[in-house]
DNA sequence: GTCTATAGGTGGATAGAC
DNA sequence: GTCTATCCACCTATAGAC
């Protein structure tokens, strides 16, 4: 298996250089030059592990989506109340921005109409699977009484999932952290206070 | 000042062509051949119009920043309370999405990292003008009773912001512009709610 | 002001040697 | 698996005729 743990771990690093170009320029902004570079390889090798840039965007979507689901089991084994559960969503993203990254699918949905449809595809099912994570939470929330919020769990979930992308970006323009954290801070209040 | 006018009337079209294109694929995704292609003219044409595409850029900014502007001044000569300023605030934002674009400030908040500087300056003066101006209606609003809002109205309208960009990103990808009103009804509501 | 022509560079992608 | 070499399309931008 030594050849294909090498292949592996070369696969692992390209991801690695184009989801940090990816999260910091966007999909239109970087180049297989720019990974090349960064890796001390041609293009050329780059095109043996991912043949077309369509495949490689696909597949730190698809990368991307599986760490963070990972992240959301996580929290889910802590076994937290809901309140607690959100707040560790938020820290999430907090990490993400410490990184001066922005959200791997926040940046392409700004781009979406530029993408290749699999790109489109795998980038509405992150979003869904988001979606689904926090309605969960949210329905646990409001039945346990940790947590209250008008109208349904989905269009709640919506306007997290919305308003953390967005105050992301902005966080992001001010290289200003703080500021994700105070819009965060207000959202998870929004949902919390008089309990 | 026939000449004058002409130029002008030139320099509007490329705008606007230019516009709807950075506001639909973004400002790495669209050049000076796809504006030339829609103008039926040359690239060398608008060169001599917008010597770079950052020129171009910074004045998209420029003139989007304006229009913005307008149309809030325009918003506070109705002399309607806080609450009302805030709706039609919305509604700039979704007249922008059912012309199937993203907010021109928005979808560069994401590439900012690939910006030219001028134009780096120019979108956080956007902001901070959006800013301002929700700042006086919030504080309006409360004074008047109107509105209620836990912390500062600096924070709420930055949250305001961040969140009306992040619905918007997030509605345009799934083409439906009801996954915005529905995020922007609850902002509202989560300030206007006891009223 | 708009054109033709072109420079000089970079984009994604492939062929074929090693 | 990685390399050299190369293709062709596209990019921003400029020179100079009209």
């Amino acid at each position: 298996m030594a050849r294909t743990s090498a292949n592996a771990d070369t696969s692992h690093r390209i991801l690695d250089v184009a989801e940090r170009l990816l999260q910091t320029r966007g999909y239109n902004a970087f180049s297989y030059a720019d990974v090349a570079q960064a890796l001390h390889v041609t293009k050329a090798s780059l095109h043996y592990h991912f043949p077309t840039k369509a495949d490689l965007g696909r597949r730190l979507i698809e990368r991307y989506e599986q760490a963070f689901l990972n992240a959301l089991a996580t929290i889910d084994q802590a076994g937290s109340d809901a309140r607690e559960r959100l707040r560790r969503y938020v820290d999430i993203y907090v990490d993400v921005l410490r990184n001066d990254r922005m959200c791997l699918c926040g940046m392409l949905a700004a781009e979406y109409a530029t993408l290749p449809k699999p790109m489109k595809t795998g980038l509405k099912h992150f979003f869904d699977e988001n979606e689904r994570w926090l309605v969960a939470v949210l329905e646990d929330g409001q039945a346990t009484g940790k947590l209250r919020f008008a109208g349904s769990a989905r269009e709640t979930a919506r306007l997290l999932v919305g308003s953390l992308e967005g105050a992301m970006m902005l966080a992001r323009s001010y290289d200003d952290v703080a500021r994700f954290k105070s819009a965060a801070e207000r959202l998870l209040t929004g949902l919390t206070d008089g309990k």
